[in-house]
Order: structure tokens, then sequence, then C-alpha cells
DNA sequence: ACATAACCGAGACGGTACGTCCGGTCTTGAA
DNA sequence: TTCAAGACCGGACGTACCGTCTCGGTTATGT
């Protein structure tokens, strides 16, 4: 009915025009720079699609066409940074291994937007069902392989008994959880090599025990 | 020009007016009803203090002189239920301590709003400065306070290492969080039991040693 | 990320391809159906591009090539049906002419798209200097041709004057458009005769009246 | 969830707050005064609530409440200046009152925003149920009383049959919405003559054939 | 006895964000 | 060159909440 008042500066701007029936990599690439942009400024507080769509010069219906929510939007600003951050270390020694993996994590979520991604997915799963599916499904299975091979490796080695690997994955999963949650991923790496350690004797294969008796 | 179709005449409504220059307890008891159906019905998404305001016939400005955020409302919720419900157990056990501390508190967390008030706290906690202080100074001090005695006990009785208890106790905590955070709070006895059994492990003094003995 | 759910294979729907280096009339036929069934069922709200197409099997652009504007649209589809739809009466008074037509005009209007259509014109020239173009250009004049060759019958039969015909047919057409634009084409006949002989009178040349004197 | 990101500079901006719980007239008279001054600059084109609110440095919601629809805005802008702006003439003669109406109407549509309002409300009451109803019980009874006295007095006078009053003023309408809606609304003093004496033939009572006088 | 102060419900305020729809342009790949 | 398809940006839509503000009224308290 009305007409879009002329969207005139169609000469002047540097407007990214669409490439044909198909997906535009640019457009992709400037929505996703700009919502690390705004996670790793604002937080997830001041995180908007609108905002993204302002900074990424981008339509509102482009990012929902890719992203249809913000869970998706934060799952890919995670997962453009994961692979080249983080590697999974193996020294031989769980304990080491645990504790070289938390130090570098907390730094990843310190120095990139992810740690703010990843505190904004968990917020956005507590309000929206699709959210909480998002996370389920497309992140933490994602997760689970990457430090469930730590524990595997180690009950091979017998440091650990087999049948406990999953549950003290999870026990190490929480405490990452609890201090990015409560902000406190600082690098203390006393604490990050106590709770390693606890973790190592939590899964100690009882034989361990016995020969004091 | 138009009138918002005339909302209703005053005159019909039990209106709970002041009852002086302080405090109305009906009206706190109002709010933090409706606030506590709220939640229960809609959980952290669909809580909104419109709503809550709307439900408990109660003005805004009401609300917020008594709770400047929502964080101070889900704490508020979170509260009235918590004393009444759960017994910190002394079996003399700590495995067993845990196991039942785990098993009152997820019911606890499915059967009343609490749950899904912690939810809300903690995810509220990600987008606002204030929250996250709230969280940290009126809300965690005082589940650390109930469950800090389950391991200081412990330690009394040198099932565990008395240096370890706080970091256990982190663990411990870190396990809850992750299951409500990804809706896995129904009761699983043989899950609650065999984490409740790896933290026990976790903070076996070292008897590994003991051939000292 | 997401593919946008795979929006169905290609490969099954009956595709109408280009026939060449020229305007393919199954494209037209298919548009300009799609056009008067959305303007029918959704009237001139309801109606977009968008929705032509889809119905139409159609691409926008093929849309765009052949009507530049929505206004060219809605011509279209009057034009379609108007030729077939209204003959000019010639019964050899001016009343009975003039009641004729706008009964035959009215049934049209209601009973095809075309009043839809019409009544879409007229509003979206009020939004677009390009629609008010095609209006006044391409549609008045074709109007005006139909009904005009009544008034210049009754004038060189001496029922009105020559010099009031152009004037007389304006009075006509503005009490159609007022009926159209606010719904009230039902056909209510006495009405129609009242208007009809007001018309002749006030075309009555003054040789009438004189003889009273 | 998201705080609003530091509403910030509220000491700032002279920012117009509520006055309590009942209509600001401020806010009222800056969204009229903007609503105003959109149509005169762009018209029915041009013309969104989202640049209303803009310029009047007023939320939407605030729009809404008050003005449910555009329509009622239009209504809204062209009473505004209406009552202020015609004087329905009494001369004594139905033509001159007519001609002198039509030269005054045409000015005001001209010259203040008000014929841009009656255009859009036509438009938009094609394309909503709602403006549709709100043209015809809130806008056009208005219009017909302030002309239809003209008529009465001149049924009164014997001028024309005061059967015939309501119909003629329906023709008068038409004559005046086509040229406004075909932007045709300059002073053509010989036209609006014209048309005004053809109104008057058409009214005469039939007094003209009384040869039987 | 009476002013004052704090509380109460109500709801308007400016704003921001939501998720959707449409307009008009562009490009592709096939015919 | 035309066609269907559909992605692209922009922007408007109407709604929900946010947190603030002001009102008019009520009730206790302190003078």
């Amino acid at each position: 009915m009305n007409e879009p008042d002329t969207p005139a500066p169609t000469e002047t701007a540097p407007r990214r025009a669409s490439i044909g029936a198909r997906r535009n990599p640019a457009a992709e690439t400037a929505i996703l720079a700009a919502a690390r942009g705004l996670l790793a400024e604002k937080g997830y507080a001041g995180f908007s699609i609108d905002e993204v769509a302002r900074r990424a010069g981008a339509g509102k219906p482009t990012i929902y066409r890719w992203w249809p929510s913000k869970a998706d939007l934060f799952i890919a600003v995670y997962a453009a940074d994961k692979a080249a951050a983080i590697a999974v270390p193996d020294t031989g020694s769980l304990a080491a291994d645990l504790a070289g993996y938390t130090a570098a994590l907390w730094r990843f979520w310190r120095e990139t937007p992810s740690g703010a991604a990843f505190r904004a997915l968990l917020a956005e799963a507590q309000a929206s069902e699709q959210a909480m599916t998002a996370l389920r499904e497309k992140f933490l299975p994602l997760r689970l392989a990457d430090l469930g091979c730590v524990f595997t490796r180690a009950a091979g080695r017998g440091e650990i008994a087999a049948a406990d690997a999953e549950s003290l994955l999870q026990l190490y999963i929480g405490f990452h959880w609890v201090h990015l949650l409560t902000e406190r991923i600082d690098e203390d790496a006393a604490l990050i090599d106590r709770m390693a350690r606890l973790i190592v004797r939590a899964g100690r294969p009882d034989t361990a025990a016995p020969p004091s008796r």
C-alpha cells in the first residue's frame, strides 16, 4: 500500500544485494560478526536481533531465515571460535589433561565472545523451549564429544573406572558451568588443579584403595 | 479522542487500599502468590512484572518498591518455600546424606515453583548485573550454609579431608545446576546414588597412602 | 547454519519454464488469474505481489516485468472482465439508459473481482504517484468513452443541453464512486431511478422551463 | 529479560513523562501535530505510525492506545482543522451557497493537511474493515450534517423539492470526492459554478412543467 | 485535632524489542 | 531473452514489557 518512500539511496549505499536464490555468504559473515561484537560488548543483556541487524546492515528476515532463534545465533557464534581455539590435551595424565583443558577453556571464554555466547545460550534456554532443544541437541553433544575422549583415554590407561567416565564428565562440566554462570572464570590455577585432582580421585578404580587394606 | 473503553468502574473492585505509612502485608502476600503462580504456570518465559501486578491487583510501583529487581522477587519466592520443604539429612554417612538431599531438592524443585524460580534467577543473572549481585550475595550463601554442614560433619567423621570440603561442595552444586538447567531433575535414584558415591570417593582422605597405617 | 527446512524439491513441481525470448502467455494468464482470485477473496487488504506470485507459481520479477505497478495489475484485472460484462444501453431515454447502466455496473462490481480491483486502484492512487498516473491516463478515459456516448446521444435527442454533457457525466461518475467506496453498491432500484431522474433533470435544456413562463 | 540498557539519559533528555494514570494532553498534541506534518509532507504514502512516533517523540503504544487505527488518526487530524476552517455559507441562494462551500472546501483541502487526511482515510477504508467503519460512523455523519442544512434551507425556500434534498447532497458529495481522489481540487471557479447550477437545476421542483400554473 | 508522610492501586509515559509481512531489486540456472 | 525461484535489505506492522512517573486516596503517626 505504501511505497517504501523511495528507497532512494540505492546508488549511494553500498547495499549488499541478493546474489540470487541462494544464501549470501557475505550476509552470513556480516551477521555473525555483528552478533559476536554485540555479545562481546554488551553481553546477553543488550543483545537483540534488531541491533544485530543494524550493525550487520542486514534485514531482520535475513537473520531469522538462517537462525530461527537467538539460541541458534549464539551457537553459531560459539562454533565459529571453538574449533580454532581449544585443543584437547593428551598428556598421559588425566589430572594434567583436565587442568590444561580447564585453563584453556576459561581463557577462551574470557577472551572471545564465546563465554558470553554460552552464558546467553544457557539463559535463553530457560526462557524458550526452542532454545532448550537447541542447547540439548545441537550444542551439548559437541561438548561431550570433545571431553569424552579425555576420560575414555584415562579409562584406557586404568586411571579411572570405565563405568564412571560419563559421570565424572558430568561433574567436571558442572564445575565449569557454575564458574561461568557466576562470573568466576578467572584463571585460578590452584583452584583448577585442586578440582582436577578431586575428579581423578573420584574416578580412581577401587582397586587403587585396596592395596592399602 | 477514543476512551480506552472505560477500564471498569472502580467502586465495584474490592480494592486493597493503603493501611498507612507502612508496608501492607496483604499486598506483599498477594504479590508473592501471584509471582509463584505465574512462575509455576509459565516459567521464566511468560513471567513479567506487568502480569504479576495484574494478577495481584497491585500497582507496579508497589512491586518495585519492595523487590527492586526481578531477581529479588525470584529469591523471595524461593525463600518462602525452602525452609519448610527441605531438611538437611544427617544419617552419619555422607553418601546417604547427599543422595537424600539431592532427592529431596529435586522433588522440591519439581513440585514447587522454586525450581522455576531458581532457573529464572540464574537466567536473569546473565542479563543483569543487579541480578548477578543478588544471586551471589543474597542467594548462594544460604545454599552453601545448608549443605556446608553436611560436608563439615563428614570431615569431622573422617569420611573426607577437611581441606576438600569446600571443593567437593562446589562439585556437588555444579551437578545440581547442570541437571536443573537442562531440565533433567527427574528422580533417577541410580544416577543420584552414583554421583553421591563419586563425590564421597573424591573426598576420601589419602587412604590410598595409608599403607602407612 | 540452518537450512530453512528445504523448501520442497524443485523437481516435483510442474514448473512453467521459459518459452524462449518472448512473453509466455501461460505465465500472463496464471498471474492475472491469481490476482483476480486474490482480489475476490481478500480484497485490497490481503493483496500482495508476493501472494500473487505464490499462487501463480510465478517469480516476482516476471510480474514486475509486465505490470510495473500494482495499479497496472488492477487495471488489467478490470479490463479482462469489463468488455464482456457491460453493454452500454441505448433505449432512447437517458433516464432509462442511466438506470440500466448503473444496475449493470453495480452488478458487475459485486459479482466479479472488478469492483475490488477498482477500489484497489483508487486506494493505490492515493499512495503512489505512478498509480495516480495510471488511473488518470489508462483507466478513466476508457470509462468516459463508454458513458460519454450515452450523454452525447441524449444531447442529440435534445434531452439535455450539449454543453452540460460532460459535467453531467462527472456527477454521474461521482455517484458511482461514492457508493463503491463506501460499500453501498447493492442494487437499490428506487435509489438508482431517483438518481437517474435527477441527472436528467439537471441536464434538461432551459427551454423546457420557459413554456411555463 | 533484558535490561533496557540503562535508559540512562533520563536527566539529559527533556522526556515527556507520564502525568499519572490519565491521558497526557502534551502527548496528544505532539502526536497530532506530528501526524499533521507527516501527512502534509508525504501524504498517505510515507505515512506510518513509526514515523509519527519518531517525530512526536512518543512511544508507539501511546499512539495505539488513543487512536487504535490509522483511520482514527486521520479523522482526528481532519477534525482538528475542520471546525475552524469552513463556515457553511447562507446567502439565500442554493447555487451561491454551493459554489461558496465548494471553493472554501477545496481551499481547505489544498492548504491544510486535511485534504491528504481525507484521501488517506478513503484509501485506508478500502483496505481495512475497521477504517471503513470509522469512515461511515465517525466521519461521514459529520460531513452530512454540515451540508445537509444548506439543502434543507433551500428546500424551505422552495428552491428544491424537499424529497430530493438528500439525493442532491449525495451527488454534490460525489463531485467533491472525484475531484479530491484524482487530485483536481484546484480552484476552477467556472467549473464550480457550472456544477452548482446543475445541482440546483436537478433539484428544481416540478414547477417547471406547471404550464399547469 | 490535625498535618504529614508513607503507602496503596491504577495506569499513562517514552522506549526497545519482538517476530512477521511486504516491496522492489538482484542473481542464478534452465529453457 | 524469458522464466521460476528465492535471497537480499529495508522498513512498517501491532504487541508485550520495561522501569518511571504522577495521580487521588487512605491510614497511621507525631505534633
